[in-house]
DNA sequence: TATTGTTATACTCTATAACTATA
DNA sequence: TATAGTTATAGAGTATAACAATA
C-alpha cells in the first residue's frame, strides 16, 4: 500500500500552487522514467542521446559542460551507451586528446524516438487547451522561473566560472 | 563553457508549455537540493523527516509503503538520520518485530524548518500573483495531473495510517 | 603548463535475495 | 506461515584526486 499525497481541490493559495507543482514534477518524472525504462534507457543516458542528437558530434568535455557534470561522469555514461550500441567514440579530427561522440544508426533512431515521445507528451498534457490557455500556462511558468534564484552554475560560452 | 537551455519567449504551443514545465522542474530541484545540502540533508532523507513530522511515529514498514521504496532502502536512510541525531529507533509498543521511528528534538526542529522553507518558497514563487491568477495556475496544473497516466501503485492514505 | 579522458576510490539511492526474530 | 527489519550483494549516478597522452 502506498500513500497518495492528497491535494485539496480548487486551491487558491501559493502553497496550493507549489503543491501542484511538486505533484506534477513527481508524476511527470515517474511517467517519463517508465517510458525510458521500456527503451532500456535511464534519464542520464537519455539526456546524452538527446544532446548528441541536437548538438551533433561533440567531445566528452563539451558534453560534460552541457550537462554540468564531471568528465568522469561522462566516461561512465558513454561506456554504457557504447555497450548498448547507441554511441561510438570516434577520434577527434584535430585534437588527438579528445573523443568525438557520435550516434550510431540505432542511436539516431532512439534520439528521434525521444523527440517524438516528448512531442506526444506535450500534446497529451496540453493539446486540448486553447492557444490562449496554453499561453497563460507558459506565462505562469515563466513567472515562476524568473523568481527562482539565478542558476549560478550556468554560464555562457567563454564565461569566467573558473574563479567561482 | 556551459550551455544554457534557451526558452523562446512567449510560446503558445503545447511544446512551449512542456519545455517550461521541464525548466521549472529542473531549476526547482536544483534550488531545493541546494537548500537541503546547506542543512546537511539529501532529498531522500528530507522526505523521511517530512513524513515523520506529519505522520507521527511510524514503523519503517509503514514508511517504506508511504515512500514506495523497499524496507531495505528505509534501513539505510534511517541509519543516516540516526547518525545525524535527527531520528531515533524506538521499540514498538506492541510489536517487538517493529521499530517506531521518532524525531529527536533536533529532528523536529529540522522538519519544521523544511516546512517553513517550503512555505517561503511558495510565497517567493506565487506570492505576488493575485488569488485569481494562482487559482488559474492550480487549475492548469490539475489539468496536467489528470492527463498523466494514473499511478497504479497508489493507494488511499487510510491504509498506511491504520494501526500504527 | 594546461587540457582530455582515464583509472582509482567513495558516497548516495535504489533493488533483490537470504536471514533473524517475532507474530 | 507471514511479517519487520537486517545483512549481503549489486547497479546507477555522482564526486574528487591522480595520472597519461597530447596540446
Amino acid at each position: 500500500m502506498k500513500v497518495v499525497h492528497q491535494l485539496a481541490p480548487g486551491g487558491r493559495s501559493a502553497s496550493d500552487a507549489l503543491d501542484r507543482l511538486f505533484a506534477v514534477t513527481v508524476r511527470l518524472g515517474e511517467v517519463m522514467g517508465g517510458g525510458l525504462e521500456e527503451r532500456g534507457l535511464t534519464r542520464a543516458r537519455a539526456e546524452v542521446l538527446w544532446w548528441l542528437g541536437s548538438a551533433g558530434p561533440i567531445t566528452q568535455r563539451q558534453l560534460a559542460d552541457i550537462l554540468c557534470v564531471t568528465p568522469r561522469n561522462i566516461t561512465g555514461l558513454v561506456d554504457a551507451l557504447e555497450a548498448s550500441g547507441l554511441v561510438t567514440r570516434e577520434p577527434h579530427p584535430t585534437d588527438r586528446r579528445a573523443t568525438h561522440l557520435t550516434l550510431t544508426k540505432r542511436g539516431k533512431a532512439m534520439a528521434q524516438e525521444l523527440r517524438d515521445d516528448q512531442a506526444q507528451m506535450a500534446d497529451d498534457l496540453f493539446g486540448d487547451l486553447s492557444e490562449r490557455a496554453v499561453a497563460e500556462v507558459v506565462r505562469a511558468l515563466d513567472h515562476v522561473l524568473t523568481r527562482l534564484p539565478a542558476d549560478l552554475s550556468a554560464h555562457v560560452q567563454s564565461d569566467a566560472h573558473a574563479d567561482v
